[in-house]
DNA sequence: ATGAAAGCGCTAACAG
DNA sequence: CTGTTAGCGCTTTCAT
């Protein structure tokens, strides 16, 4: 069997510092109440001396509160999350909690069960990147009291604070670099139109296109998956047309990556014949394909924010100091060595 | 202030069913007391009513022992690691336990303090992937009689166990291939050597080369840093020597990006003029660079089998099934669609 | 088969 | 300025 061995407590610092177990909490949390110097530094030293570690667990106990914050998002596999995972670590980090993890694996069933396994475990709060259009989650985590705070993602009837990226803007700010190119049929591949910041990103592509007078054709937007493969699909598809598109805007740097590699299957060079604008800025896209102009997402900062917003809602001070929950996104444009050809 | 309300308790479940607190304690964990159909089915209805989930913080308090795991590495944002992190909470989910994630940002100070905070929350194990050479963390976790489990890293004279990767095969194999691809000069481009990992793998480098009759050349030995950055740089250096080699066997995907963009740069094509191999199978850098032939390291499983290995260590039973600490590794030859000219 | 009760290690109210 | 004590919600031994 599992011998589960006594640690050191607050009562054996006691003992040793000849002081009751109550002084030490005080000394520990430095209050709610004074303790004079010489009895101070007696606890001191005993701790030292005994290597005590107060028990967070009967503390939380206690307070009837963890310094612990759940994070839900769909796969650390993918750069995008695991940037924001940094932001909301180094924020929790800084106030002395601590981050559990739980990947939902697109699935919302899996999201259902973490909903009650942060609650089992009473975290202080969530933080929740939806992985569908499911919202079960969300209220399971409200009925149970959790505080909740949702990510670059929204759903309309759903009233849950949230952290946006300018996600129009961005899909915007593509599409206008594209036809300032001198483009005037761009393809557009996007993830099914209900996801949120998806559909904000088409908007974007819309929006931009109307300005300048183009005309949006639906056989220029394809619709499908996130990953690489998907991208090269979709671009196929797209340069199949009687009209192909001289340029692509892709949902995110996976598929723009894939809607490159499509081309240079074809023969077509990037840029030249056909430009890519990507989303999300993800590093390692960016520098293996110095062609590739993208939209940053401020990840790491929206992982900050979100978790500024969850404290907020912690300690009740919902009104002030928030944060603004749409997040600033740019362009950047990549200056390419030359034309590339796989 | 942050008011706290009370949450619904076995008590209140007891009492709604009729019967002793105790009982109830019984349904939930069936056992380790027999309770009779009806009693079990009334208390089971009472959960159900009253929306009961039992309390994990006081479980772990009364058990003094917490099914939460620690997991400290450098930075989720490097996609090596993310992959590990997917494979650790696989293992940890199926088993009911929670993983915490520790950020040390290549900081072994940080490292230290997280050491302290594992302790303080009294996880049940802490998984470790060490940032520098420094052993404090793995002393002060063994010292606390935290069963601590290594990821792909070894000191000389630390008695932790590991999960290790076969690195020194996978430099082998990588170099044997360029060998049988004709190349004659081939750098290296590696990190400081005191890093086990890394070292390793440059005595597989090593040993391709004597094991074919090729003088092992300390200045084709490059060392440096693992970003993007340094492998471009590390190329340059290999590339302006007298003798420039034709083959690079890059530390990691990364630097082996790097040094295909210094390639690149200087107008050599690859493959062609020069031959890379990269190391880890950074799924993105495959996919973006075809030409990019690597070492799969088995990230996922990493995770996995460090994750059971510390499982066994908690539970007691050391001895039997027990992983093998030593992960194959394997060679992924890229065919190239062509010669790639950035 | 079930109930009562003793803690797990801590915080904070109560009492000097 | 300090000590005593009542729980936080749970598991499990000791009774019945």
């Amino acid at each position: 069997m599992n011998k589960v061995e006594r640690s050191i407590t607050r009562d054996d610092v006691a003992r040793e510092a000849g002081v009751s177990p109550a002084t030490v909490s005080y000394v520990i949390n430095n209050g709610p109440r004074p303790v004079s110097p010489e009895t101070r530094q007696r606890v001191m030293v005993a701790i030292e001396k005994l290597g005590y570690k107060p028990n967070v667990v009967a503390r939380s106990l206690r307070m009837r509160k963890t310094t612990t914050l759940g994070l839900i998002l769909p796969d650390t596999h993918n750069p995008y999350f695991a940037e924001v995972i940094r932001g909301v670590e180094k924020v929790a980090y800084e106030r002395g909690y601590s981050v559990v993890l739980c990947h939902s694996d697109y699935s919302s069933e899996r999201e259902v069960h973490y909903a009650d396994v942060l609650q089992s475990r009473r975290v202080a709060g969530v933080l929740w990147f939806p992985a569908t259009v499911e919202m079960k989650p969300a209220e399971l985590l409200t009925s149970y009291g959790v505080p909740l705070v949702m990510l670059d993602r929204m759903m309309k009837g759903v009233e849950v604070p949230v952290v946006l990226a300018n996600n129009y803007r961005g899909g915007y700010l593509a599409v206008k670099h594209l036809i300032e190119l001198g483009h005037r049929r761009i393809g557009c591949i996007a993830r099914p139109v209900d996801l949120y910041h998806s559909s904000e990103r088409v908007r974007g592509y819309t929006a931009a296109l109307q300005e300048n007078g183009l005309a949006v054709e639906e056989g220029y937007i394809i619709r499908g998956g996130f990953q690489l493969e998907d991208g090269r699909r979709a671009a196929f598809n797209l340069l199949n047309l009687e009209k192909k598109p001289t340029a692509i805007f892709a949902y995110n740097d996976f598929m723009a990556i894939g809607a490159m590699r499509a081309c240079f299957e074809m023969g077509l060079s990037v840029p030249g014949e056909i430009s890519i604008v990507g989303f999300d800025d993800i590093p390692q896209a960016a520098y293996t394909c110095p062609a590739l102009t993208t939209v940053r997402q401020p990840k790491l900062e929206m992982g900050r924010r979100g978790a500024e917003l969850l404290f907020n809602l912690i300690e009740g001070n919902m009104g002030e100091g928030v944060s603004p929950p749409l997040l600033d996104i740019e362009l950047i444009v990549r200056e390419s060595t030359g034309k590339m050809k796989g």
